[in-house]
RNA sequence: GUGAGUGUAGCUCAGUCGGUAAGAGCACCAGAUUGUGGUUCUGGGGGUCGGGGGUUCGAAUCCCCUCACUCACCCCA
């Protein structure tokens, strides 16, 4: 029987005691703006059918073509949600609240999961902040989720323990486009495609692809000769309709109001089908080809669409992955040093002697029991080798448990950050450490 | 799915033209007057050199296959 080491599945990585620090400063971040604006936790299934997410996410994305993790069991064909977006709205279809409470204002972090090759800032288990205001069509929504998801990013930096750190203007930038809705984006669409037609050939092998696959595409590419050829294409901005042009500026008004600048981006083209009207991006330049952080934008009938009434919504979901390299990216600041760094206990009670396993273990769950963290050594360890483990740990404080000191009714107290030792009666221990000192 | 790169100790890596090189640093463990950490000194444990096959008198080193990881592309958080 060979024994052998296994691993983490490809693409899925395990979260660390090192790295929870750095898990909480985004998650706390998150739920504390989330709850002042009024936003409320959901926590969706993990699995769905795969139907919602063909029906939603849309049957030619690469989404549900390639990427989703699916199991069959029994009668029902299941995923492991690709997205939050498509389980929140089931979620609330399920519950009632279209007809009882329509707008709900709604968020949630968890993980979601893909099936595509590994590589930096991507992985086939991901964790993402969901925002999604259901049931509005109200052009403020979509600026106040706009503001949401860069208030995130503000928000968590100045949470890192660097004192000042801001994330600097330029180091992100929101782009948003509006993506029409029904007509408008269809004659569009129709538009770009008899556009391009005509130099299709001379455009790179890739967007020879896109162009079949899903044309908006092909506006975005990279390559120079293409940009060239794409220069002239149809705007969306001018085949909007005269209500999603009034939205779309209305959106734009509200950021002003509140202050955050935008760039209108024209090739920002979300690659899920139920978007419509606004879709925006945060972009932070400094990763490069990976610089999309957080997006999102307007489903407009993605209610109606999974059997609800046709009520508006908007919504982003922003990446923990991309966050956390984004910060290191930085290189201000370590995103593992943060306020959440609870550190390691603050007592290592040492035992000076043999035969004081009881009376050590004894105290420690005293200390735990006055809400002070203690831990002990288990290894029946020399003095001096628990002084050490003591020390490396990091503990503040070192109480030793001795012959001597058992006798008269004390311990003693050393503080392992300046050194000073002093024996205590056993009964002023905790109030010692409460009070911080020796 | 496509392309490239990398696999040597727990970690980061060095190993020359194939020839007693299985190595360093860090980490770990134990000592340096018998009940006291961080610095220092000394000693120690630990590796089937990713796996399999081949070439050779001889392979960590060369060849083939395979697996894993990383990066990039498509696409995306």
């Amino acid at each position: 029987m060979e024994r052998r080491q296994f691993r983490a599945p490809r693409g899925i990585r395990d979260v660390l005691p090192e790295e929870i620090p750095a898990w909480r400063l985004l998650e706390e971040t998150a739920r504390g703006l989330a709850h002042l604006r009024g936003y409320r936790e959901i926590r969706p299934a993990l699995l769905e059918e795969v139907e919602l997410f063909t029906r939603s996410v849309g049957e030619v994305t690469d989404i549900v073509q390639k990427e989703m993790f699916t199991l069959q069991k029994g009668e029902s064909a299941l995923a492991l949600r690709p997205e939050g977006t498509a389980g929140i709205v089931r979620a609330y279809l399920e519950a009632g609240y279209a007809s009882a409470a329509p707008l709900q204002r709604l968020f949630h972090i968890g993980p979601m999961f893909r099936y595509e090759r590994p590589q930096k800032g991507r992985e086939r288990m991901f964790t993402q902040f969901d925002v999604e205001v259901l049931g509005s069509l109200d052009a403020r929504l979509d600026a106040e989720v706009i503001f949401l998801a860069a208030a995130f990013f503000e928000s968590v930096a100045i949470k890192v323990k660097a004192p000042g750190f801001r994330i600097a203007r330029g180091e992100l930038e929101v782009r948003m486009n509006s993506m029409g809705d029904g007509d408008d984006r269809n004659t569009w669409k129709d538009a770009v495609r008899s556009f391009l037609a005509p130099t299709m050939a001379e455009h790179c092998e890739l967007c020879r692809a896109r162009f079949e696959r899903n044309v908006l595409r092909v506006l975005d590419c990279k390559n120079p000769r293409c940009k060239e050829l794409n220069a002239g294409a149809p705007a969306i901005l001018e085949y909007l309709s005269a209500e999603n042009r009034a939205h779309f500026e209305r959106v734009q008004e509200y950021l002003r109001v509140l202050g955050l600048p935008v760039v209108i981006d024209s090739s920002i083209v979300r690659g899920l089908d139920y978007y419509t009207r606004t879709v925006f991006e945060v972009h932070a330049p400094a990763l490069g080809a990976r610089s999309a952080l957080c997006g999102g934008g307007r489903y407009d009938h993605l209610i109606a669409e999974l059997g609800g009434p046709d009520l508006g919504a908007v919504g982003f979901a922003v990446g923990f992955t991309s966050t956390l390299l984004l910060f290191n990216e930085l290189k201000k600041i370590d995103p593992k040093e943060t306020v959440f760094d609870e550190g390691p206990a603050l007592v290592f009670v040492v035992s000076a002697g043999e035969g004081l396993e009881s009376d050590v273990f004894r105290l420690a769950e005293d200390l735990r029991k006055n809400e002070i963290s203690a831990v002990y050594d288990v290894e029946q360890r020399s003095l001096k080798a628990q002084m050490k483990l003591a020390g490396k740990g990091g503990h503040r404080y070192a109480v030793v448990v001795g012959g001597d000191e058992l006798a008269r009714g004390s311990v003693q107290l050393k503080d392992l950050e300046d050194g000073t030792q002093h024996e205590l009666a056993r009964v002023e221990l905790v109030a010692r450490l409460r009070a911080g000192g020796v």
